[in-house]
RNA sequence: CGGGGUGUGGCUCAGCUUGGUAGAGCGCUUGGUUCGGGACCAAGAGGCCGGAGGUUCAAAUCCUCUCACUCCGACCA
């Protein structure tokens, strides 16, 4: 491709509208470009990029014995309907309908289409296991879009179904995605984490996430460095640390504390740290109220909460009815006295001598200490887990990271099935659900998380393996024919080796293509200059910094192999 | 959904307080001089100032409404 006639409209600035490092590239090297909010165009040299990736992960799920397909992003609201999705998507999902009225939403996700086809295709054993996947748009109306491609409305996704007899088999075919996962992600050179992930209160037996670790990724990740435990936020758990205290018990005295409302607040007052304090919240969880300690330096994991109580909705409960709870204004609740179900954090036995809300507007208690001055059976592990915790598996120290979500896989057990009536005849001729794994990659994530990864001051430093093109042939002097002859015959010899080769034979001066070049980040560029009287041309990859001179043969040999990963 | 910010040519922004119907830099076009890290000179093209309504002799500027974008938070398979 000659640089003349491709559209790659490269910007000096940074547009006001992208904060991240990815986004700011994806938009100054000309990948792509804003529609709306969350909806993105992708220009040549992006689309590029972004079907190498995509051919990267077809290439593995193929080898892994997956099948491709691809269904219809405009799905009609029965099958949502019948796996109960259509009321639990809410105001995420996209809704339309058509001029009878009907019904359709464009798809977030696709296990309910999936499900139903190998219900309708599938009846015997005999059929199983299957893995089907797709590479597919799925739309989401996210409350907030964000880092451009990171977090959109309409992005591409591949997702993978599995469909087996047994819970062996299910191990099996998730054991084969996360080999192909691991393949794909090294692949695009990728520093990824595996951790485990939540996999809900209704969901199946196993959950994994693909992070990659980077400040901007909206996931909190967990790590432990001695025995390699990894976790996200929402599933790490944490062990009490059990305190070094020898005080004697002091007997629980009540204590005005007017206006003394919140942590900060207690701080101040008692002159101590918030770690001394236990933390009473008031929940609503679907239609009842639950009290929840931790202590005060802690903060409640909801996530972990809401699997506890196996609840659908959960959220802080509103003023009245901590009120009606607690005999008291906000910001005084205890656990002594408290009419409504307390559960407690795994910490609160382990304390001595805190302090609680009264119950009572103004008031605390000092000296409280669980078990003599109240109790619960309902003592769970409630709380994030923090820097520098025990970890739960070696009790070395946990550190905590960042990460962008870039897959999840996931074994959904008979969930979908049994929702959706999906089975099939065993070997006696019995009817049974199918069991079922969800794995999914997000192709325009995984895009800009390279990118996020592999950049530097001048833009981006792709690697061979999605770079949009490998070479870039810098002509310097349009103006002199030897250097242009000489650029064309580089540029045909490349091309014949199968080489993707972009010439950049642009009637602009030498600095504009090097600012190009090294924005858009092609791994090799060759550049033909002066020296081309003599045969001599520069080599230079992107990712170092120095450059040599070369003979053209050596130079052509020297890319080939480069990019050949010779 | 709550709170903040911003909408002026393709991009980045000034002008708004104190009304007099538009500017800069970059980019783009043409000609010339240049040619190893975002050149220079000259001449051009391109904007009813997000939209609607109002105040006024007169609105980018003041008022009301509305839309879009964006940040923080809440929320989130």
């Amino acid at each position: 491709m000659k640089a003349s006639r491709l559209l790659m409209p490269t910007l000096r600035q940074v547009p006001a509208e992208a904060e991240i490092a990815s986004h700011q590239l994806m938009l100054r090297a000309g990948l792509m470009r804003k529609l709306a909010s969350g909806i993105y165009s992708f220009l040549p040299l992006g689309l590029k990029a972004f079907k190498k990736v995509e051919n990267i992960i077809r290439e593995e799920m193929d080898n892994s014995g997956a099948q491709e397909l691809i269904m219809s992003a405009l799905l009609p609201s029965e099958i949502y309907i019948e796996s109960g999705r259509w009321e639990v998507f809410g105001p995420e999902m996209f809704r339309l309908q058509d001029r009878g009225g009907r019904d359709f939403c464009l798809g977030p996700t696709h296990e309910e289409v999936f499900t139903t086809t190998v219900r309708n295709e599938i009846k015997s054993y005999k059929a199983l296991p299957v893995t089907l996947y797709q590479i597919q748009t799925k739309y989401r109306d996210e409350i907030r879009p964000r880092f451009g491609v990171m977090r959109c409305r309409e992005f591409v996704m591949k997702d993978a179904y599995s469909f087996d007899r047994n819970e062996e088999g299910l191990d099996q075919s998730y054991q084969a995605m996360r080999d192909a996962y691991c393949k794909i992600f090294d692949r695009c050179k990728l520093d990824y984490s595996i951790v485990q992930a939540d996999s809900g209160a209704m969901g199946g037996s196993g959950s994994e996430e693909f992070m990659v670790k980077s400040d901007i990724g909206e996931a909190t990740l967990a790590f432990c460095n001695d025995c390699g435990y990894a976790a996200n936020d929402e599933k790490a758990q944490c062990k009490p640390v059990p305190e070094e205290n020898n005080d004697p018990y002091y007997t629980m005295e009540k204590e005005s504390t007017p206006d003394v409302k919140t942590i900060e607040d207690l701080e101040k007052f008692f002159n101590c740290k918030s770690s001394q304090f236990g933390k009473t919240l008031l929940y609503q969880a679907d239609d009842q109220v639950v009290a929840v300690m931790v202590r005060g330096d802690r903060d409640v994991n909801e996530t972990k909460l809401k699997n506890y109580l196996r609840c659908a909705d959960l959220a802080l409960a509103d003023e009245e009815t901590v009120v009606k709870a607690t005999s008291a204004q906000v910001g005084f609740a205890g656990p002594v006295g408290l009419k409504v179900r307390l559960i407690v954090d795994l910490e609160i036995p382990e304390m001595k001598n805190f302090i609680i809300g009264a119950n009572d507007t103004g008031y605390h208690y000092k000296n409280a200490n669980f078990g003599r001055d109240f109790e619960t059976k309902e003592i769970v592990d409630l709380r994030n887990i923090t820097e520098g915790d025990a970890c739960p598996v070696c009790g070395g120290k946990i550190n905590i990271a960042q990460g962008i979500e870039v897959g999840h896989i996931f074994k959904l057990g008979t969930k979908y099935s049994e929702a959706l009536n999906c089975r099939f005849l065993d070997e006696n001729g019995k009817e049974q659900p199918v069991i079922m794994g969800s794995y999914g990659i997000g192709v325009g994530r995984t895009l800009a998380s390279i990118i996020e990864q592999n950049h530097d001051e001048n833009g981006i430093v792709w690697p061979v393996s999605v770079a949009p093109y490998h070479v870039i042939i810098v002509t310097v002097n349009n103006a002199d024919e030897q250097q242009m002859a000489l650029s064309e015959k580089i540029y045909k010899d490349l091309q014949a080796k199968g080489i993707e080769v972009l010439w950049d034979e642009r009637n602009e001066r030498p600095g504009v293509k090097f600012k190009d070049a090294d924005l858009i980040g092609y791994p090799v560029r060759l550049t033909v200059g002066k020296k081309a009287s003599e045969g001599i041309v520069e080599y230079k990859l992107r990712k170092e910094e120095h450059y040599t001179d070369m003979s053209v043969e050596d130079a052509l040999a020297a890319a080939v192999a480069f990019v050949k990963g010779i």
